[in-house]
DNA sequence: CATCTAAATGATATGTTATAACATATACAA
DNA sequence: TTGTATATGTTATAACATATCATTTAGATG
């Protein structure tokens, strides 16, 4: 019954992948105006909704963003690596951090729906630039 | 040599710590108007900023909004829990989580500055309602 | 086919959050 | 006094997000 992305989340997925760098939806909005001049922001709003809905796409609240989700599954809530040097992304799974937090939730009697889990910083790229290249 | 808050940060503090519920600049500036009819939003968003540097308040990222630090020492990242439900945001310090958080980072190369860890859903008072009246 | 309905999209307007840029004031030191 | 650093004031605007209502579209069902 889960129902099949439509043409606007296509486009927008399609955008977010394309990238790893984070896009705002107005980022998203100005690509998209390049074939579709009349598009308004709640179409793309709607698009991202569903998207991070689905788990196809994050939204990085630190940065009022979105990055497509660069793991097979989306099935748990993940880590947001973000470089603030080059503007790189990464997402990371991690069990432990998971398990460790809903022990913290779960010891404060609080009920998650949802985690966000964010790290703002220099990624090993930037912080090692003559490393490989 | 730490610099002692100055007067607008002093105020913004004072409204913070009246409630528990984030506060969003704009808020925050309606409440300053009422004695400052004049004050404009950089001056707010100056107070918060110092305030935020320093810990003594921190942002919640997925709500735009602030809430004073309700720690003694405001050393460590935290676990800021947003009840959906009443708004009222409990703050949790955890080493445990801390640890394996830095330990995703290291695994990856990644340097971090900053944490953000938020959890959203419903409080222990909202979830049982009857328990204790 | 006709037409009903639900979902998606279009379109307009507006609300909300945040900062750039530049001017002025204040305090303290040389 | 003059310099210089910091805080504050002021205006304007940028950036992010949603409410609302109209229109279209695709399927379901008579």
């Amino acid at each position: 019954m889960s129902k099949r992305p439509n043409n606007w989340q296509t486009k927008v997925l399609d955008i977010l992948r394309r990238v790893r760098e984070p896009l705002s939806a107005y980022d998203i909005l100005g690509e998209l105006r390049a074939l579709h001049p009349k598009i308004a922001p709640p179409t793309v709003y709607r698009a991202l909704s569903a998207l991070t809905e689905r788990g196809q796409v994050h939204r990085i609240e630190s940065l009022n963003a979105f990055v497509a989700c660069q793991c097979k599954e989306h099935l748990q809530a993940s880590v947001l690596s973000v470089c603030d040097t080059c503007g790189v992304v990464e997402e990371n799974l991690s069990l432990d951090l998971l398990n460790v937090l809903s022990r913290v939730a779960q010891s404060t009697g609080f009920i998650a729906d949802r985690q966000i889990i964010e790290l703002r910083g220099v990624c090993a790229a930037c912080d090692n630039p003559g490393s490989r290249a």
